[in-house]
DNA sequence: CGATGACGTAACACAGTGGTAACATTCGGT
DNA sequence: ACCGAATGTTACCACTGTGTTACGTCATCG
């Protein structure tokens, strides 16, 4: 690193591709472009890219099938999808398959270039020991969430839950992603008990956990993390 | 004993030096300041400090510049960079140039001072043989815990556990990296030793064992070690 | 407008964790 | 070999964290 970021853009109408192409050129990044399914799969496998861009119709391999498989691959890079509106139902499921966040179309490039920059700004915060929540500071290696200097107490899974969400800010996560994160893929515990962890961190986290701040609900998916500024 | 840490800060904003300065200045470091990155590289290298806050925009040579060319001189002190909001791309390659970690303007002097302090903690030991714990003071060359210059006696185990904290204070320490530590990684003892020689040791430290000052347990994990005063 | 389902959250019960005292064993010095 | 100190082990208990359940509220949709 740090060439400048790559991104893969996976869709199959020839002026879509033109134009995120070069907004997404001018904003700097590396773009490199695939017009169907089968070729997007084998180059997000081979080259795998900082980010993609996904269309859910495309000659092939969907863009649920090509989610999938690239998750299962292990790929962990971030996916937005293109969807057509009206087909609210293909958000939930792709989120479910593994992507990150969505748009649907028509969309404004400004409001792209935002969410894609925002996901990106990922690799910047896993390295950091210190993380800056508003007025609070999160200090990993202390497992500790002070404010003023002050430590606000986090039980085992509340920080755990917490640190999660830190590492995968603005992304959508779906409660079965969560449960395998910060309870175990073997656990066996209701998807309820997530919901319960969530309100007591947004308690501790929020003066208002009405209105939060920081851990939105995405309904029928889970919930998305915001950092503050931005 | 005790010298003091010297701090670089190499920014050319006055009204920034001036605050910086006096911040650092009366959380007890040593302060020097360079305007430019000249003058900056220069003293980099001629009085490498134990820690450097770094700009990014800088007159003559800029940040990153600076923060290689220290490197490349095989210094290996911390830097921060300060960076600018809207350079967080850039961040990525400074961390790449070397720097250990940075902060985005405008940032409070709370965050700046607990990422430095955090990144000065070993120093910050290290530099003393005399430490004080409260009302305590821990002599390391003589192994001797003293309070009102009575003796506090401590068994070997006791010694080498609270040796091992005070050389990690502020972190959470697993009872499995204590064991190692304190016991060594080939001697197998059950993981309730490490609770048992814990209570004997809040008990000598502490007035009111049941509210420990120093030693704070971390649920599920292990212990973390408090110094009082940052 | 009513039905349905998702989420927020308060109440409750129970399992597991850690503090610690009592007991067992090892160690070290003479 | 003996004795006391240090160290490890075990058992008991209080407490807290956590999962479940239940209920109220809100959003969505027919």
């Amino acid at each position: 690193m740090t060439q400048t970021l790559r991104i893969l853009i996976v869709e199959d109408d020839p002026a879509l591709i033109r134009g995120l192409g070069d907004n997404f050129r001018a904003a700097g990044f590396d773009v490199t472009t695939a017009a169907d399914g089968q070729l997007g799969l084998t180059h997000a496998l081979t080259q795998p890219p900082d980010l993609m861009l996904l269309d859910i119709m495309l000659p092939k391999i969907n863009g649920y099938d090509l989610c999938r498989r690239v998750r299962h691959a292990k790929h962990g890079f971030p996916i937005v999808m293109l969807t057509a509106k009206g087909q609210e139902e293909e958000i939930v499921r792709g989120l479910e398959l593994g992507a990150d966040d969505y748009v649907t179309k028509p969309f404004g490039i400004r409001e792209l270039l935002a969410r894609v920059k925002r996901l990106l700004r990922r690799e910047m915060i896993d390295s950091k020991e210190l993380i800056v929540l508003g007025e609070m500071i999160l200090d990993r290696d202390a497992r500790k969430l002070t404010h003023d200097g002050e430590e606000i107490p986090l039980t085992q899974k509340e920080y755990r839950l917490l640190d999660y969400f830190v590492t995968n800010p603005h992304r959508a996560l779906t409660r079965s992603s969560i449960l395998d994160a910060v309870w175990g893929r073997s656990i066996i515990v209701s998807h309820r008990s997530v919901d319960r962890c969530i309100t007591t961190l947004r308690s501790k986290l929020d003066a208002q956990p009405s209105q939060p701040k920081f851990i939105h609900t995405i309904r029928d998916i889970g919930y998305r993390f915001e950092l503050p500024e931005g």
